[in-house]
DNA sequence: CTTATTTCAGACAAACTGAAATAA
DNA sequence: CTTATTTCAGTTGGTCTGAAATAA
């Protein structure tokens, strides 16, 4: 290490996040780092398109394209919302599901690998921690600012 | 959520480190999170621009251009290598610690609003464990594989 | 008529590939 | 002559802007 501080969380997770998207792209069989997110923000009921963009912090005009992809290789579909038919409800299909699954093991495989080098308690703990942080960002951006007096 | 297992840590740290850039992005006066990083990599001693593109995990092809930004600003300086002169040596100038002392407050800031939920303690464990998943990343980086019998 | 949602086309910036220049 | 390091030009893949289409 060249600098004498403590490096800033920001730039642990900056360089931890590259090497771990890198090794999942390698991992994943036949598709993105992308593709496997929006899999896994899919169920059975569906999910309007908007929300799923919300939920994936991506463009609402990116997620065109990745869904367009994803339908063409069948894995999920869209359909109209009847109650609102400006929406498009997307739905993970039978064979959407065969490649989450498979993209399952491949980041299960992934995530041993990664955290190797720790315990069962501490694996769990920064798990929590991550989730808690990123929880709170969520709270934090629907409750903007404090309103000062 | 939509999915019923817990999500993976992959998908965790790729969400946060989203969120971390953007923030960054916007907090960072002037200057790029990519231009901090490399800031916060160097010291007066110098540091051969080949040593610096592993330390930020970065491309050497585009870690040309990103110095070139830094020193036509004044933040950094090239000289050869004396022992070597194929290696160029990479410092910070004067102007360029005080360009990343006012990042490092930004950065303190933002990392400060990161972690308004979590305990000092909390904070302290996550900042150790996310460390040492880097460190053994590195590690096993370095020594790729077990020889199987 | 205005607004919301999705879609696409064009623009822009970031990363990688390949090759040249210099030095060992 | 081959290899290492840095540099740049060209290409490619990814993200953003703006506008069109459909529906409320």
């Amino acid at each position: 290490m060249t600098a004498s501080e403590s490096p800033r969380l920001a730039v642990l997770l900056a360089k931890l996040s590259k090497t771990v998207y890198r090794k999942a792209e390698e991992t994943l069989p036949g598709m993105s780092v992308k593709d496997y997110m929006a899999l896994t923000n899919l169920d059975d009921r569906g999910v309007p398109q908007q929300r799923l963009a919300e939920s994936l912090h991506m463009d609402e005009n990116n997620l065109v394209l990745l869904l367009n992809a994803l339908e063409a290789a069948g894995s999920i579909a869209r359909r109209r919302d009847p109650d609102d038919r400006r929406r498009h409800i997307v739905e993970i299909t039978p064979r959407g599901k065969k490649v989450r699954e498979r993209a399952e093991r491949g980041m299960a495989k992934l995530e041993e690998e990664l955290l190797a080098g720790l315990s069962p308690p501490e694996r769990a703990t920064l798990k929590q921690l991550v989730l808690r942080v990123l929880q709170n960002q969520a709270a934090s951006a629907r409750q903007p600012e404090a309103a000062r007096p």
